[in-house]
Order: C-alpha cells, then sequence, then structure tokens
DNA sequence: CGATTGACGACTGTCGACAGCTTGAGCAGT
DNA sequence: ACTGCTCAAGCTGTCGACAGTCGTCAATCG
C-alpha cells in the first residue's frame, strides 16, 4: 500500500470489505504519526472523512482497540494509545517470553527446511537493511520473528505474537523517526541462526535473551530521551 | 481496599451497556454447552431472542471473537469455536509459556505480600474444590493462575493470559462436564508455592512444567476420548 | 474572585431498513 | 435415480436517524 494513497481518503476507500480499509487506513495513520498519541478519534468525524457510514468505522475501532493501537473509555470513544516506559518495557518483556518459547522448542528439534527459511528470510532482511527503506527493514524484521515463532508449529502462539507485533510495529516505528537504527541490528540475526543450528537449549535461549535485550533497551532509551 | 466493593460496582454500572450483556449471555451460553460446537449463529435471531437491535449483537460477537469464543467467515456470520485436540494443545502450551515465564521472574524476587496473597488464594481454592461446586473450583483455580501472572508485573502479559482464560475456560468446563477432576489437582498447586518460596528459578520451572503439563494431559485426554 | 449549576453542542449507544450475497429447496433435463 | 439450474428466503454488510449522555462554558451565587 503506497503512502501516498493515504492522503487521498474518500478515494482509497473503494475495493475490499470497507471494515478492513478503514482497520488499515487507521493502522497506517496511526503507525505514521498522523494522529498524536492520546489524540481522541470521533466516529462521525472519520466516517465523514472516509465517505462511509459509522458502523464500518466503529467495528474498525473496535478491531484496533483488541490490538492495542487504540483504546476505548465508554460513552467517551476510541484514543490513539500512548506508549509510556513501562508499557513499552512490558510489551518487549512479552515478545521475550514468547520468542523464547519458540526458539526452547525449536533447539530441541529444528527441522532442516525451517531452519534453511530462517537463513533465507535472514538475508531478505541484511539486503532490505542496505536498500536504505526503513520501513521495509522492519517489516522483515518483523518478518523473521514471525517466522521463528511459526517454526515452532503452535497457532495459539502465532496468534497471540501476531497481536504483539501490532504493538511492536508500533513503538519500533515510533523510535526509528528520531533514533537510527545501528546497522548490526539485521547482522545479529545470524547468532539467533547459529544457537539454533547447535540445538543446544541454553545457548538459544541466551542468544534470544541477548537479541531482544539489544533492542529493548534501544527502544526504550529513545522513548525516555524522547519524552 | 476490598476489592470486591469497586469490582462489583463497576461491573454493575457497566452492565447497562448492552454489548457486554449480550457478551456475557453469549459466553455462558457457550460455556453451558447451550450452543454445540461449530454452530452457527445468526445475529438477526440472537436479536430476536434477546430483545435489542442487531448492533450491539455483533459488537459483542466480535468481542468473542477476539477471545477465540467464536469465529466469523466474511459474509456468512459467527460460529462457535471447535476445539480439536491440537489447538487444546496449543492452548496449553501457550499457558504454559505465559506462566513459566511468571514463575522464572518471581523466582527471582517474589515479594512476601504476592508469595501471601498466592497462599490466601490456594485457601480458598482447596475450599472451593471441597464444596462440590465445580463451576466455582474452576473459577477460583484460574484466579489463582491469574494472580499468580499478575503478581510478575507485567500488565501486558496479564491481558494475554485473560485473553486466553476464555479459552482454558471453555475447554475446562467442557472436559468437567464428563470427567470427574482428581482432588488432588487443588492441593497440587501448594507445590508452586514451595518452589517460589524457595526462590530457586530451575525449581520453579520445574513445578510450574509438571503442573500444567498434568492439566493438559486431563483435558487433552478427555477430549480424545470423547470424541 | 472562586465555586457551582444549568444550558448547549457534540458524540456514542442503539435502532430499523435496504441491497447484495449465500444457501438450500425445488424443478428440469438426462 | 442423478446432476445441473433457478429462484426464493434468509442472512450479513452498510446506512441514516434518534435518544440519552458527557464535556464545555457561561451565567449565577456565596
Amino acid at each position: 500500500m503506497p503512502a501516498s494513497s493515504i492522503g487521498t481518503t474518500a478515494a482509497f476507500i473503494q475495493q475490499r470489505n470497507l471494515v478492513d480499509q478503514v482497520a488499515d487506513y487507521l493502522t497506517q495513520a496511526i503507525i505514521g504519526q498522523r494522529f498524536a498519541p492520546g489524540e481522541r478519534l470521533s466516529e462521525v468525524q472519520l466516517a465523514r472523512d472516509l465517505g462511509v457510514s459509522r458502523a464500518p468505522v466503529r467495528e474498525a475501532a473496535r478491531l484496533l482497540e483488541s490490538r492495542g493501537l487504540l483504546v476505548s473509555q465508554p460513552r467517551r470513544g476510541f484514543f490513539v494509545r500512548a506508549l509510556d516506559a513501562r508499557e513499552l518495557a512490558d510489551i518487549f518483556d512479552l515478545r521475550l517470553c514468547l520468542e523464547r518459547h519458540a526458539m526452547e522448542q525449536l533447539a530441541g528439534s529444528c527441522p532442516s527446511e525451517a531452519l534453511a527459511a530462517l537463513r533465507r528470510q535472514v538475508e531478505v532482511l541484511c539486503e532490505a537493511s542496505g536498500s536504505g527503506d526503513e520501513s521495509r527493514r522492519i517489516e522483515e524484521d518483523l518478518a523473521f520473528h514471525r517466522l521463528l515463532i511459526a517454526s515452532a508449529g503452535n497457532r495459539r502462539l502465532l496468534r497471540t505474537f501476531d497481536d504483539l507485533a501490532h504493538e511492536l510495529r508500533l513503538c519500533i516505528t515510533l523510535i526509528t523517526k528520531t533514533h537510527e537504527a545501528p546497522d548490526s541490528i539485521a547482522e545479529s540475526h545470524h547468532l539467533l541462526l547459529d544457537a539454533l543450528a547447535s540445538g543446544d537449549a541454553p545457548l538459544c535461549r541466551e542468544a534470544i535473551d541477548y537479541h531482544i535485550g539489544v533492542a529493548k533497551d534501544y527502544v526504550v532509551r529513545g522513548i525516555s530521551e524522547n519524552c
């Protein structure tokens, strides 16, 4: 979805399920910081702007609420999620919890196809990292970690990660706006591959702990400096 | 601060909300097996039966979908979630992931008040277990594990557990309908307390692994025999 | 001058209605 | 008897409208 089309709001709503389109629009607008954190969103105004009725707007907003991008107050409406340092730390702690579980499970039995797929994704990520397109780098990074979780074979775990990924995408994007990400991030995924290949569970745990720890420090420090 | 006053008052006031009432009704109906697994639910018919319009029914159904009690297909509507053995195993695997994380974290630093609160909850659970009220026993059991997660201090982790708890409640209730739960279950929570009190991380991990493993075996075996 | 109250405006919660899609029954043809 | 088609009924997706509620701000009172 080209970022330019978001500006022409009414034209953008033309193709699929209205709810999904509105949800995509809202997601992009929040990620792109076109709504300020904590800002109140009016259903009627959004509906007017997008040229649809309130029903799909309301339903899309509930969807984003379940994804943690919006919060609602009864009879007051929806507000853009404002993340403080503590919530951010909680998000990365949960992320560590999920990925550590996947890593430890894969340490025991990681199918060679899964490892190969992860290796390919790291290559894609490194290439995206060199392209200078920050948004693409973030997506490929998330895609790698999603693949890691998916390789563990637990669909419910994957669903939980996908839920969390929306919040991750939000805070990572916000930070990247003001802080350059170090180039070493993409490369550091090789350490995860090495740990998986070794089949050593404690090493896998150590690798993912370090990896997520670095990312967490990077984001939490960025937030603390900004606000 | 008496937890009862604030909790019940707020709940009572928000209960005026039609969406929440419909959600409660649907939840109880699904848990109580008044809808068959996989059964299609018609928005119009539910609205007629409950004497409300489709809007709150639709919104409540989306809420239950996000909780994993319903699934939706575009232009086809909502269906009662039917759990197979694999999904059940996935649910308990995720539960282990979350609780293991909380236990390992608490092993390092478990405030004495938190440990005391957990101890009290185990007593409540044992008493409920002896009362013969299966529904109450399940709720007190879930309450203990919720308290365990909450003690770790990560709100995002707690939210994830709360989401999962609806699915847990569903499958545990279904199993309990046909299979008597062994009395030892309530008592076995003491092992978790002992592990926490010891402050030994590997012991904590071992304790929760065993505890969730027993519960998982109990439920998965029940499902396999039933279907 | 500060606190209180009451009216105004905006918004959410809820409702009934309509169009297009899905489904299943019934009919025609083989 | 079986397969394919038609069509009617029911359903979801979406819409516009109304009523009750909340925040705001000015007028009033201590």
